[in-house]
DNA sequence: TTACATGCAAACCTTTTGCATTACA
DNA sequence: TGTAATGCAAAAGGTTTGCATGTAA
């Protein structure tokens, strides 16, 4: 998305348009990566040393309930923000307990899981906003469990 | 487990017997709950004032490494620990976003989880290690996504 | 007797919050 | 102009670490 858009789509969403919250937007969209918090306030306060570091906190929590960013919560280390995808393009996240990777996979994997939990416990899985925890090929190669 | 049988268990495993690591262990093996770091050292300490509580967050990672406790990730809280069960007891952990509920569900739902992952990807998940996140079933009755 | 475990204090990392001020709409 | 958003500072929550001392084997 190009860098200007920010504002319109805020104001579709009912949000004010922000200094804090374009720029937070463009770190998020310039890379397909997952970054913390820290890490875009990181590229934030290079670029907008205005924008305050609780500021970026802040802003992540706003864009995520207004749907245009998703964050996953890694078993380790700190909770990772990504621009929302399209639903066909969400993704799972496995994240190696040894080298500390975050790997995608894809969304089917759990589909099955999804409607058996819903079955049995009621419960809605939501498979994006959790990483499942192993280890990835490389590491299984290695130590001990 | 009967209380007096840890230090026979911890010389087995190679590792000193210790006020702390009984301590602990006798707390983690009190009940079937999951308890976070915090809440094993508040009853360490009622009962075993002079174990620190920095000794119970690295006697609970000891303990972990030598395969008597296991801990599970929650996507928001703290880390919780419970006295590791043979493989036929193993649970995974269904974590609710919106009450912070953690519900035990049937181990076999990723079965398939598990060998799709390892076909595809190498990747070998350990499906106790981190809960799956979602909303329960009452939770699922009211609130936004 | 010596390597391992602990007490203590302090730091670390990530995140949240209260409150006065600013700025978008 | 009124309400939502921000800056700032401080604290909170969870966990780790360096170092000197203590203790199980």
């Amino acid at each position: 998305m190009s860098g200007d858009d920010w504002s319109a789509r805020l104001h579709e969403l009912g949000l004010r348009s922000t200094e804090a919250r374009t720029a937070v937007l463009d770190v998020v969209s310039e890379t397909s990566e997952h970054l913390s918090a820290e890490q875009i306030a990181a590229v934030v306060a290079a670029r907008t040393p205005t924008v305050h570091r609780a500021t970026v906190f802040r802003t992540l929590e706003r864009l995520v309930s207004a749907g245009l960013v998703a964050h996953v919560h890694l078993p380790h280390g700190a909770t990772t923000y990504h621009l929302r995808r399209p639903a066909e393009r969400m993704h799972i996240h496995l994240s190696c307990r040894a080298c500390g990777e975050v790997l995608d996979a894809e969304p089917d994997l759990l589909d099955d899981v999804v409607t058996a939990l819903r079955d049995r416990y009621g419960f809605e899985l939501q498979p994006a906003h959790s990483a499942l925890s192993g280890r990835c090929a490389s590491c299984s190669a290695g130590e001990s469990p």
